[in-house]
DNA sequence: ATTCCTAGTGTTATAACATATCATATATTC
DNA sequence: GAATATATGATATGTTATAACACTAGGAAT
């Protein structure tokens, strides 16, 4: 997997639905290895392996659909087991949360610092990460004009990524 | 409570905390009666009482404080009775759901189709409806670049109101 | 009037998502 | 190695939402 970086305001665009996910995920955890390293915060092998499966696929994953997983290698895991590692992920912003799912995506680029703005597809329930300028801009003009004092933005788009768009057309 | 419509993009503003609510009920609930006649739907007593109920503030509401405030009135409904009543109010447009907040909150112009945009007070905790074209055209535009059919935007954005800031730094 | 149908509501149980609390273990620092 | 802080284990509970089935009232068809 290859990320474009530099101006773009594209985090995570949607991958193929046949790419290499396995090296997504390698990268990820290397990645969370850095940025832990870095601010110095113990990435756990249990931190590690929640954040590994909650990259298990592109698309969000429920708390308790993680916690099934992660009873194959750790039989006695609970709720907090998983609700502590993923506090953990988010607050060092290595995952995101997807409000209107109540569901959890690995981060597209944890060294950089952005709000939340996700595309998410209906069909194969992929999310495309963004860092829009624009649309971050059209809110706090709006917010502006009203005398309010932004602080967090959630913007989650619900529909039809363009493979699942080709797919359905096509047959 | 006055309404300003036409071009504006501000479905419902935020209302002075000192303002006259129970004219707002009041709008709010004729302009149900109204919305509901017009298309043939059943208004009950029941959808009555809980759009009441969720309008009793400019805040969202959870479904089981409004459970809780409508056993005062009847004293055996359960969580059903309320989400069958909101579900028909969100179906119709009376209500939206705030997804960060996973509360309800009344529509501040059932007439008019629009997309949730929503401003929410940390503070007061009251909501100001939006359909901002710029936002909106945003988030197409960047969909549209990606090959994304959008179906659906939550755009909820946390902060504090001017009322609130105001009285804030007044001490 | 009887039957049938439907929309609305009642009732019970349970699913799905999240946190509080206290105990125990492991790492770090001195 | 004692003291402290951090991480995890374990149990219980809180919060939000839906499934499933029963009952009722009111209109339509005969």
């Amino acid at each position: 997997m290859k990320k474009v970086k530099g101006d773009t305001q594209i985090i995570a665009p949607f991958q193929s639905h046949k790419h290499d996910h396995e090296q997504c995920v390698a990268d990820a955890l290397a990645a969370a290895e850095i940025c832990c390293k870095k601010e110095g915060l113990s990435f756990t092998p249990l931190r590690r392996l929640v954040l590994e499966l909650v990259w298990s696929s592109h698309g969000p994953i429920g708390a308790y659909d993680i916690l099934e997983k992660l009873r194959d290698s750790r039989r006695n895991a609970a709720p907090p087991t998983v609700y502590r590692a993923l506090d953990f992920l988010m607050e060092h912003r290595l995952i995101h949360r997807i409000e209107s799912l109540n569901a959890y995506v690995g981060c597209g680029d944890p060294e950089r610092h952005h709000g939340g703005q996700f595309l998410i597809c209906r069909d194969c329930h992929a999310v495309a990460e963004l860092d829009d300028k624009a649309i971050g801009r059209a809110v706090s003009r709006r917010a502006d004009a009203l005398g309010f004092d932004v602080q967090q933005q959630t913007v989650e788009v619900i529909g039809l990524c363009a493979e699942c768009t080709a797919e359905t057309s096509n047959g």
